[in-house]
DNA sequence: TTCCATCCTGGAGCGCGCTCCAGGTCAAGC
DNA sequence: GCTTGACCTGGAGCGCGCTCCAGGATGGAA
């Protein structure tokens, strides 16, 4: 189990380093180990984790959400029934999003369209 | 050609008062009627702009973006093209946008169906 | 041994999109 | 005429999620 320096974690997570030190600061990202000179060493456990934190904030989860579920997660064993309760009812949320993304996207699609009716229209003009 | 009182125009679009208040001051709304002692009136018109904003914003477009597309309308019918073209790249970033969140959304599933085996097996230990 | 890129910490600052507030005006109903 | 609630303005403040900075330590290569 070798570990990745800060810059190889922020490349393969796409978060910046910044980002890494911010996620650690607010307990999002928790045991991140160190070298004996105090630099940051992470594993491939921190990459799952960092996939996780990507995937849910690209649909939307409020970042004080993920915390409660690395939290709850960290807990044990036990508290997997409300992990997964917690992922069940942000995956509705992020259907709704979904079906509310492509009305509006079908909305858009209409005025291109009208757009694209008028300026055929000077073309032929 | 009624016209529509802040309150009824914020339900009707959905936006807050507020949120009028500061469309109107940074120039996204503009010409916006007002009676004698000073208060808005707002036109079928405005209500057609503000379902475009809802949907553009719905969308991601950032505000300085509605601007700029608000702007080229009110310079005429010789900016239809380039009001088009800001559409048409819009709509690209937002199927790009909906493909990654689909994306998510079905590792989210997978995520999901990984703790309903956990907690099925709970139920059956 | 020296260099220099990488990393550290604590804390301030930022960009966005509102949201709230104070202090005052307006107008419909009693 | 008075009350009351909707509305006005200018400007400050906020919540989120980072992002940047100063000033200093680290550590691998030449």
């Amino acid at each position: 189990m070798i570990g990745y320096s800060p810059a190889e974690t922020a490349r393969l997570s796409g978060f910046s380093l910044d980002t890494l030190r911010y996620y650690e600061k607010i307990g999002l990202l928790s045991g991140v180990g160190r070298t004996s000179g105090g630099r940051r060493v992470f594993t491939e456990d921190d990459l799952g984790w960092l996939g996780l934190f990507r995937c849910l904030r690209d649909t939307g989860m409020p970042i004080a959400q993920m915390c409660r579920y690395a939290e709850l997660a960290r807990e044990g064993e036990h508290t997997a029934r409300e992990r997964q309760e917690l992922l069940q009812r942000h995956a509705e949320r992020v259907e709704e999003q979904m079906a509310l993304l492509r009305r509006q996207y079908d909305r858009l699609r209409d005025k291109i369209r009208y757009y694209e009716s008028v300026t055929e229209g000077v073309r032929a003009g």
